[in-house]
DNA sequence: ATACATACC
DNA sequence: TACTGGTATGTAT
């Protein structure tokens, strides 16, 4: 790529230059502000389901995965420099203490749908990107929500006294409370005692003083606040968002303020444009070690450099990649979230369903590798992937 | 059409 | 001792 740099022509460059201005004007007339996205990603996910479970792990560096491959770990973890997708091993190495925990995906997948639950009460076409976060078009709730009553934007605080007594609420529970304790509330709070010694007139005194209830405002932050309030009091978890004009710069936002806080992009092109200057290439989804590392070498860091060097990326990259570098330096991104149903996607089963192969020859196939696995390792030579192949097995 | 590469969680 | 596994998409031939 440098030698063909090297070869650029000032005519080239002149010329591409006039295309990249004709190219920005048209992506400019197409900037659509009109969209509110949320991007919705929970803080350090497996790990923290993890220590929320097993008290004893709260302050002490963990990671969920095994010695040869780490999924998360938790923040204090992290101050060692352990990562996700690190090796367990190496990751022992720096942090001695570490406790790895393995993964237990049937408890991440139950929390997820309890965040889903929730997510769709925002946005029932919400796209899940993996089982801890997802984007939302928070577009049309806020209008809705505009017109709400305080009683549809009231959640109750978990509460926990001295006397271990809980008060908290759910919509779907029909437990009946004593009429006095929160008055005008459409939702019903659950009462329930989790110790001998308690008194029901805590409630009054909570109800009265420190806020019980919460009613959050219109606003989107207020929305998106609630949404992530909801979340906590569930799961007993915590999120933090990104709020944007666009899905590109929602994933960026909500890395701004993690772990447990929001970040709000505000909706004009100026905003956009300097939030953008200073955004760190590799930060943009898409852009991965390769795209930064060969971007790097051209001098360019930021989405300001990006901007910079259009014309010339438009001689060495290819149409789709400098289309996607041109979008990414304007601040623009999707403002449609591709509907969770209409996403069609190569799962396995479809490709085996659509190659019309059956249970039968999948299990041959698996046998096969297994089997050519176990000759491998006989002979001394590494095997990756086993599944991946018994799926291209089939595939030819 | 196929293989290989990059990226994401 | 030990460096994933699943899916989507882009690029090269």
């Amino acid at each position: 790529m440098m030698l063909q740099k090297a070869q650029i022509t000032e005519q080239q460059l002149k010329k591409a230059q006039a295309q990249v201005r004709r190219m920005a004007a048209e992506l400019e007339r197409s900037r659509d502000l009109r969209r509110v996205i949320v991007h919705v990603d929970m803080d350090a996910f497996y790990a923290a389901v993890e220590m929320r479970d097993s008290p004893e792990l709260t302050d002490i560096p963990m990671a969920v995965g095994s010695m040869s491959m780490l999924s998360t770990s938790n923040y204090h973890a992290r101050k060692f420099g352990v990562r996700a997708a690190m090796p367990g091993f190496i990751a022992k190495k720096l942090c001695p203490s570490l406790v790895i925990v393995p993964t237990n995906f049937d408890k991440y997948r139950a929390v997820s749908q309890e965040i889903r639950e929730i997510f769709a009460d925002y946005d029932p076409h919400f796209m899940p990107m993996s089982l801890d976060e997802a984007y939302l078009d928070l577009t049309d709730h806020l209008e809705q929500r505009q017109s709400w009553p305080d009683s549809l934007r009231t959640h109750f605080h978990l509460i926990i006294t001295r006397s271990n007594f809980f008060l908290f609420c759910k919509e779907e529970d029909s437990i009946e409370l004593p009429q006095e304790t929160v008055p005008e509330m459409d939702l019903s709070p659950v009462l329930f005692e989790d110790g001998p010694s308690s008194s029901p007139c805590l409630i009054h005194e909570c109800a009265a003083g420190d806020g019980v209830f919460e009613v959050f405002g219109k606003s989107i932050e207020e929305a998106v606040r609630e949404m992530r309030f909801r979340i906590e009091q569930k799961t007993m978890l915590t999120a933090s968002a990104g709020i944007a004009p666009n899905m590109m710069l929602a994933k960026v936002c909500s890395d701004k303020n993690k772990p447990n806080g929001q970040y709000r992009l505000p909706s004009t092109r100026e905003a956009v444009m300097e939030f953008v200057q200073n955004l760190p290439v590799r930060k943009v989804f898409g852009i991965g070690k390769v795209s930064e590392k060969m971007l790097n070498a051209l001098d360019i860091s930021s989405c300001s450099h990006l901007g910079q060097k259009m014309a010339l990326l438009s001689l060495l990259f290819s149409e789709t990649a400098w289309h996607h570098f041109m979008q990414v330096s304007l601040g623009l991104g999707s403002t449609i979230i591709p509907r969770h149903e209409e996403r069609k996607s190569m799962s396995t089963e479809r490709t085996f369903k659509e190659l019309n192969i059956a249970e039968e020859q999948l299990s041959l196939c698996r046998e096969l590798c297994e089997n050519l696995a176990e000759d491998m390792k006989k002979e001394g030579l590494k095997v990756v992937t086993e599944g991946s192949l018994s799926l291209a097995a089939c595939d030819s």
